[in-house]
DNA sequence: TAGGCCATCTGGTCCT
DNA sequence: AGGACCAGATGGCCTA
């Protein structure tokens, strides 16, 4: 047996009266976390060597209360096993904790499935991880991929997989980046800049710092990467303003006139192997939108120099207008992101991949 | 070898 | 009643 189990609903229950008490606690919350700081049922279980406990007793989960887990079937058969003692010791201390915890008549115990519903259930229940895993596989594709490494759960390599935690972590700071790219037109993106020289572009407070850069400087930086080659191919980006413009987007917009730019970037790999016109099929404009084509790969890839601007549209007028155009004219098919998919190549994110993450900050950090 | 990550099986709970 | 969802348990694989 690889570890010793035992019964976790007692600390898992203590643990969420605890907290908000809420039957469908998020595993991410972080609610009620230290509360079991000083849990004498949380000290017995980190005393002992179990990872199962230390899950139990870590205050980042916060699980939702469950019932008495039975104590038939596969896993809790093996669960009364070996570790009998050590679950009856800690229920005993838990009774002792709770002294008025009511008596619950006890449910009748429903009968095991068969072994068709059994065969069933375990196939559907692979079917549904399997799209959740495939919808990480896309989260992946659509996020930018660190190019550093370092430390057990960063890949040290593009070619690396990313873990599942760490794309939702990177998704996560993304989806911030682009926020905070869409709604302030005059977003400082020196931060890409300073991720040649320093991995670590936002600090703790998960800000993005601001260190001065001229936009020329940014995009020289941000071009002198050493990454794979690809064929360019002239694309002609027009961004106009949406008819559903909020003032102030319209206003932002006007500043940035002329709404044009032309840009090289790299033929998409799964292009190269086909007629670069092709191309046409990638990037489409209607005049108001600018849409991605099918197949929907970040477009720029990996490991592929982002877009090779002229040097005369090196300007901040520009890049903002890259960075402002998403949710009004520019639309990518999902589920792309990215003109930033552009910034693949680059890592503005690596702390991420380097430092904890406090889960309880989650997606209301960065969604508000 | 320990620890992280993952897939799978399983039982409990909720929902339709 | 049956499916979806969730979380615990377990074992395999991989890496430091």
């Amino acid at each position: 047996m690889k570890s010793m189990t035992f019964d976790q609903s007692t600390i898992m229950s203590d643990a969420n009266n605890n907290s908000s008490g809420s039957l469908g606690g998020s595993m991410l919350s972080g609610s009620g976390t230290s509360s079991s700081i000083n849990n004498p049922i949380s000290n017995i279980g980190a005393s002992i060597n179990n990872n199962n406990i230390k899950k139990a007793t870590n205050e980042k989960y916060s699980l939702r209360q469950r019932q008495k887990r039975q104590t038939s079937g596969r896993g809790a058969a093996a669960a009364s096993g070996a570790s009998a003692t050590s679950s009856a010791t800690l229920k005993d201390i838990s009774s002792d904790q709770q002294p008025t915890v009511a008596k619950e008549k006890p449910k009748p115990k429903a009968a095991p499935l068969s072994k068709y519903r059994r065969k069933t259930a375990n196939a559907r229940e692979r079917t549904r991880m399997r799209e959740i895993n495939s919808a990480f596989e896309n989260l992946r594709r659509c996020v930018p991929h660190s190019i550093g490494g370092g430390g057990r759960t960063s890949p040290s390599s593009t070619n690396e997989k990313l873990t599942k935690i760490t794309t939702l972590r990177l998704a996560m700071k993304y989806i911030r980046t682009l926020s905070e790219a869409l709604t302030n037109p005059g977003y400082d993106v020196s931060f890409l800049c300073a991720s040649n020289n320093n991995s670590n572009n936002f600090n703790n407070n998960n800000q993005v710092s601001s260190i001065p850069c001229t936009a020329t400087s940014n995009f020289d930086n941000l071009f002198t990467q050493t990454v794979v080659e690809a064929p360019m191919v002239p694309v002609k980006v027009r961004a106009t303003a949406a008819k559903s413009q909020s003032r102030s987007r319209q206003k932002a917009k006007q500043k940035l006139e002329p709404a044009s730019m032309d840009i090289s970037i790299p033929m998409p790999s799964t292009c190269l192997e086909d007629n670069p016109a092709d191309l046409g099929l990638l990037l489409e404009s209607d005049g108001e939108s600018l849409h991605l084509s099918e197949p929907c790969l970040s477009p720029l890839g990996q490991n592929m120099k982002p877009f090779n601007c002229n040097p005369a549209n090196d300007n901040p007028l520009e890049l903002s207008l890259l960075l402002d155009s998403d949710s009004d004219s520019l639309q990518f098919s999902e589920p792309c992101l990215s003109p930033l998919g552009a910034l693949d190549s680059f890592n503005p994110f690596g702390d991420l991949l380097h430092t904890e993450f406090a889960e309880h900050t989650s997606l209301d950090m960065y969604l508000t």
